[in-house]
Order: C-alpha cells, then structure tokens, then sequence
DNA sequence: GGCCGGTATATTGTTAACAAAAGCGGAGGA
DNA sequence: TCCTCCGCTTTTGTTAACAATATACCGGCC
C-alpha cells in the first residue's frame, strides 16, 4: 500500500515521518513525551528542516500536539478525544460502507467475502479475541472504504482517523477481544454492501463502530489494572 | 479565542498562509497557477522556510497540490473531486445535526432561530438568491458544527471542507441561487435540532446537502468550455 | 524532418548559522 | 519562608547559502 511513498515532500522529511509515526504508533514514544528538534535531527542524521516538516505531518494527522514557540510532544488523548473520534469514525465510514454499496458489484462482493473467509480463520485460531483491532480488522474497514470509490474518506481515514486510533491503542493494551462479535457484524455489513443496500449497509456499519466504541469506553472507565498487566 | 490565531506552527508561515489562502479563493490566484517558492518568498519579504510551511498547510487543506521536486500549484477542482466534497460533507454534517440535536438546550436553540431570521431579511433583499453560499450560509453549517459539540468536526470543515468548497466557486461564479428553498431547509434542520431529534435533523441535512449538490452539479455539466483539464 | 541525447538553467530539497522567544534558576527583598 | 525580578540557557523560528533534481533548450544524428 505505502510502503514507502506517499510522500508530500521531499525525501528526508516522509522518512523522519513515517519512522516517527511507526514508533509512536508502537508506543515506544509513550505519550506526552517530548520531541525536541535537534534531538530527532542528529537522531535521523538530517537537519532540522525536514524535521519539523515531519513534525508539522504528524501534527496534522493528529498523533503529535505543536505548540508554538514551546515544541512538539506526542498526543496525549483523552476519553473526549476518542470520542470525537469515533463519532467521526461513524459517519465516514457509514458512508463509506453507503456508497460501496452503491457501487457494488461481482468482484467487490467476491472481494469482502474472501477477506472474511481469512478473518474467520484467524478468530478461531485466536479464540480469546485480542485481535481484530490490528491491522486485520483494518483490512477489512480499508477495503470498503476502498470499494467506496471516494478518494477522501480514504485519505481521510489512513492520514488521520486510523493513526489516532492506533494512539488511543497505545496506552490501553489489553484492546477488547471481540472479534467472535465483530466477525459476525462484519459479515452483515459485507451481505447489505453486496445487495447494494445502502441504507442497511451505513446503519449497519455505524452500529459496529458504536458498538466497538462502548466496549473501548468500558476499558477507559476502568483503566488501572492493565496498567502493570 | 482564536480570531486570528490557530497558527499550527510559528508567526510568518501563517501570514503567508492566511493571505494566499485569501487570494486563492478570492479567485485572484486561479487554478492551476504556479506557486514559486522564491516568487511567493520575495513577495511576501520573507524566506523559503516559511513559504515552503505555508504550502504544506495549504497542501494539507486541499487548496494546492505539491508535486515533489516540481513544485506548488492551486489546486483545480473537477467533477470527481466535487463529489467526493460532497459526499463527505454531507456525512459530516449529517453526523454534526445529529450532535447538535443530542445536545440541544435552550440557547442552542435561541442562537438557530436568531441566526435564520437574520438570514430571511438578507434573502428577502436580494431576491435573485445569488446569497446563501456565501459566508451567511455557512454561518448556519458552522454553527451547527459548533453545537454538534465535536471539535473534530468542527476542525475539519473549517480548515478543509469550506476551503476547498470555496475553491469550487472560484471557477464556476454565478453560484445556484437557490437561497429561498435552502433557507426553508435550514429552517426544518433547526426545528429538528431544537426538538432533540438527531435522526431527522441529520436526515434532513443530509436531503439539504444532497439538494445543493445537485443544483451545483447542473451547473458543472452546462459551462463545458472550460472545465476541461 | 523528426527523434534523441547532452548541457544549461531554473526550481526544489537540505543544511548550518543566526535571531528571538520561552522556560529555568538563583539572588535579592519583603 | 515565599515572592519577584533578572539573567542565563535551551529551544524554536528564520535566514541565506549549498546540493540535487527536474525541466527546457539546442545541436547532432538517424
């Protein structure tokens, strides 16, 4: 997908970007941690322009704060900034999952079934359900917003929406596990899409994310004990 | 609050920022045209450093498009591009009346009604209905945005959506005049948010979007000549 | 006459030094 | 003991020069 590219600018800059954004992502720059810019500059072997075109990046994708004149720290986001963030997560991606429905047809059907066939496999392998948070759950969020054929519900969602969730994962390990439950959403979802419901799709679609979003605040409500499991 | 400010990064990159921001939309600046770094530096009597952070932003609004060792151009809106506009604004809108129904008390809904009375006197002035895409119109998004309660909402469509909708209008001038009949959409999403009913006001905003982008849509397939590329 | 390659220019990407602002610590006084 | 003021240090904001890349032009070749 972007292994490498999608780069606005330069070379320098997109490197120091993507390096920084994968190990905040990975939480090894917990967050509120400090980036100061000669620090990350002798870090990367480059000056500070590219730099702080990387930090202006990561600021716009939402994963680091900037305050002028003071310097730029990881994000640190609250229970009322995930919940922005799932309600805009909502409304994109039920249009998302509105319009590929509009547009369905054989192969996007054949697509999603197969994505799921792989997911099911996945699920039964890991009964207890920590996964579909990751990348796999992504994959299938991705592709719809893919078959959406809306160029910025995309962008929109890999350059800002996905890379804060990933924040928000950072600090709440232990992610949900309900990936015997999520499965199964998303095979609705995938069925209405095929039709070419795009009512039933969307609504269908905002119900799996409201739900992913109450079981992500009943982890936030009670956040002590995973913090030394 | 922040009348001027929301500067993400420094003071002479945002001036230089705001202000080709203004010429852009204002139409002084047309699609398409070439953005120098030198050429826009030694106008605005400042350096590259900032001019190259001022496009970035700009860049990251929507409104210029940066080829990597090539260079900055405004950018040119087509069809493809309107629509998906479109199709995201009305899912964030939508979700914003939702909001905003969800929240609503007493003084939210004093602000709608005062606010739409005073658009009736301006609609009812100029009776052509050339107004009501222009800053009164979004007054009325804006604030609904606002009332919706989430500020990530509210940060998208001021500092990407409305831009780029701007920027539509650059070229396509004699905007819809359909100013009587979206001041009676607004009214019903008013009273819908008022009521606390999210389902109807979205819905309803959701119609009221669709609507003005099928009046813009009429005019993009008349003017052919040149919108081609 | 048209196509190809090389050079020349112009423009972007990067760097390091300079200027200014914010934060910190200590001295001094109430 | 606590507060305030002042200077110092650190860090960001800005600048101008340097390097690298793409574009345009021109001559040669097919």
């Amino acid at each position: 997908m972007l292994t490498k590219a999608e780069e606005i600018r330069g070379v320098a800059a997109e490197r120091v970007a993507l390096a920084l954004q994968e190990e905040i992502l990975a939480g090894r720059l917990a967050p509120g941690s400090r980036l100061g810019e000669v620090a990350l500059a002798e870090r990367f072997e480059v000056s500070r322009g590219p730099v702080r075109s990387a930090l202006n990046q990561l600021a716009d994708a939402g994963i680091v704060t900037i305050v002028p004149n003071s310097g730029a720290r990881v994000r640190e986001m609250g229970r009322e900034d995930a919940r922005a963030l799932y309600e805009v997560r909502a409304a994109l991606e039920a249009e998302a999952a509105r319009l590929a429905a509009g547009q369905a047809d054989a192969r996007s059907g054949e697509t999603l079934t197969q994505l799921l066939g792989q997911h099911a496999q996945e699920v039964s392998s890991h009964p207890q359900g920590a996964y579909l948070q990751g990348p796999g759950d992504r994959d299938f969020h991705m592709v719809i917003a893919r078959l959406s054929g809306n160029p910025l519900i995309l962008r929109y969602l890999t350059r800002e929406l996905y890379p804060q969730l990933s924040l928000l994962r950072v600090k709440h390990r232990n992610v949900t596990g309900r990936g015997q439950a999520a499965l199964l959403e998303h095979r609705r979802i995938a069925e209405a899409i095929a039709c070419g419901d795009g009512e039933v799709a969307a609504l269908l679609m905002r119900r799996h994310i409201r739900a992913s979003w109450e079981a992500l605040e009943a982890q936030l409500a009670a956040p002590s004990e995973e913090s030394e499991a």
